[in-house]
RNA sequence: GGCCCCGUGGUGUAGUGGCUAGCACGCGAGACUUUCACUCUCGUAGCGCGAGUUCGAUUCUCGUCGGGGCUACCA
């Protein structure tokens, strides 16, 4: 039930754009929207450009990029904050007017009581008290007269209606003093979460040292956004003692700040694999395979999915698996050894005639009756067999399924490639 | 150093003043099987430590240790 007194919530994701976007802010932003489309709420995109140096707009296009790729769509902005530069000079004289703030040095300073405590209300953590004796006078204007983040956020904030801010948890310390300014300007702060930290496997904060942890490059690793969307949700969070899978229609529904935790989540890309890979096999083959063209820049054979979807963990799984289908490889060494040893070739043989003989249509069936068939008269194990077909086909011992795989590459190219092989055989072999 | 946050298997989490501490990834073994993968079964491993409160603490309190963040005229 709406309650129509209460003003729609407003959330903001707020990123500095100081490079890639890694999955930490991702997460910092998904969580934002789910609860901005789980109240009917806003969801406001700011970009936190005040650093010159680093705002370039390579850098913002990237992020938006990211926050696009991962299907997180923003109802306001994106705003820059240092086109409000003036907003934030004005704000500081009056500051400065109501004696809140001084001049040091050409610089401006917010002045911090030296007694007394400023409490902030976390809603995740509880209230936490910062001692003002703790804080000093902390500057808010530079001597060149730009403003300084803890202003401009403050204030950016504050004339945006944002009710709620959800944000990483290093800000925690910044918190108070954004406080102070609100208290200051004669404003209630707003509502406050920090979420914890996602930290490298080597528990510091996560930062570009520590590999493939941005947005693109798990885009570029052929992972699927629902599947990050659903992983990075659950780093911090959890609905219950066995859910794993959301959809985003769940998350919004169910995603809850009092079910966040405290404590900082490590990033591990060994179970996004695995849940990329549940979620890969869920897709309807067409969008597979345009998922896959999208990525690989390459066309993709409609059977080339087919055989391969169970298979893949993620989508630069592909080629891999189906370059065999578009374009003769070489013979992998190792494998061809293994065999073509022995009596290899004969097998070999046996199965290209049953090939060629095989009646039509050359499907998955007649193929599968023909190779058994050979197997049956030859007395041997069935890899006895179907290893030297795959390795003449695929010139490698991994490969999908060999039936289809035989199928998929039609009865001709089939009987040339083993050809080959033959041929090969008895020009290397014994 | 000061201030602040956090501490359940290797990883992400669930959970309770009394349970065989649950689930998932990973890892190991097995089943299936034409390779790989999938799937299934079984197994592996955890409440940082020390006091206190209590009939009883993983759970509450304090301390301690450990990790992290902030402490900029960065964001």
């Amino acid at each position: 039930m709406m309650n129509v007194d209460l003003p729609s919530p407003r959330l903001r994701f707020a990123p500095s754009p100081t490079g890639v976007l890694h999955i930490g802010g991702a997460r910092t932003a998904l969580y934002n929207w789910l609860l901005a489309r789980g109240s009917g709420g806003t969801f406001v995109l700011r970009i936190e450009d005040t650093d010159r140096e680093r705002s370039t707009p390579e850098n913002v296009e990237q992020i938006l990029d990211a926050l696009r790729w991962l299907e997180l769509d923003w109802d306001e902005g994106p705003y820059s904050q240092w086109e409000r530069r003036d907003r934030h000079g004005e704000v500081v004289e009056r500051l400065v007017d109501g004696g809140h703030a001084y001049e040091d040095e050409g610089a401006v300073r917010l002045r911090v009581p030296d007694a007394g405590e400023t409490v902030i209300h976390d809603a995740i953590r509880g209230d936490i008290a910062f001692p003002h004796s703790a804080i000093k006078d902390f500057v808010i204007r530079r001597s060149d007269g730009s403003p300084l983040y803890n202003l401009a956020v403050a204030v950016d904030d504050l004339d945006m209606g944002i009710t709620h801010v959800v944000r990483g948890d290093d800000h925690i310390s910044n918190t108070p003093r954004q406080v102070m300014i609100l208290r200051a300007l004669s404003e209630e702060p707003p509502a406050y979460a920090h979420l914890p930290l996602l930290h490298g496997p080597d528990g510091k904060k996560l930062s570009k040292r520590h590999g493939a942890a941005s947005v693109q490059d798990l885009r570029e690793a052929g992972y699927l956004p629902e599947a990050v969307r659903n992983y990075i949700a659950l780093l911090g969070w959890g609905y219950d003692e066995s859910t794993t899978f959301f959809t985003t229609e769940e998350l919004i529904e169910r995603f809850d700040l009092s079910r966040v935790s405290k404590n900082p989540a490590v990033f591990d890309e060994q179970k996004l694999r695995w849940m990329n890979g549940r979620y890969l096999r869920e897709l309807d083959p067409d969008d597979l395979r345009r998922r896959l063209e999208e990525l690989t820049g390459r066309e993709v054979p409609p059977e080339a999915v087919a055989i391969t979807q169970e298979k893949m963990q993620t989508l630069t799984d592909f080629w891999p698996l189906a370059g065999f289908l578009v374009q003769r490889g070489p013979f992998d060494d190792r494998a061809w050894a293994r065999v073509m040893r022995d009596s290899g070739p004969e097998r070999l043989r046996a199965a290209r005639d049953a090939l060629e003989h095989a009646g039509e249509p050359f499907d998955v069936e007649r193929v599968e009756a023909a190779l058994r068939g050979v197997v049956e008269r030859l007395g041997v194990k069935p890899k006895d067999v179907f290893q030297p077909v795959r390795v003449a086909i695929t010139g490698t011992t991994v490969s999908p399924g060999i039936f289809e795989s035989v199928a998929a590459l039609g009865r001709e190219e089939t009987l040339a490639r083993i050809d080959e092989a033959l041929r090969r055989a008895s020009g290397t072999g014994h």
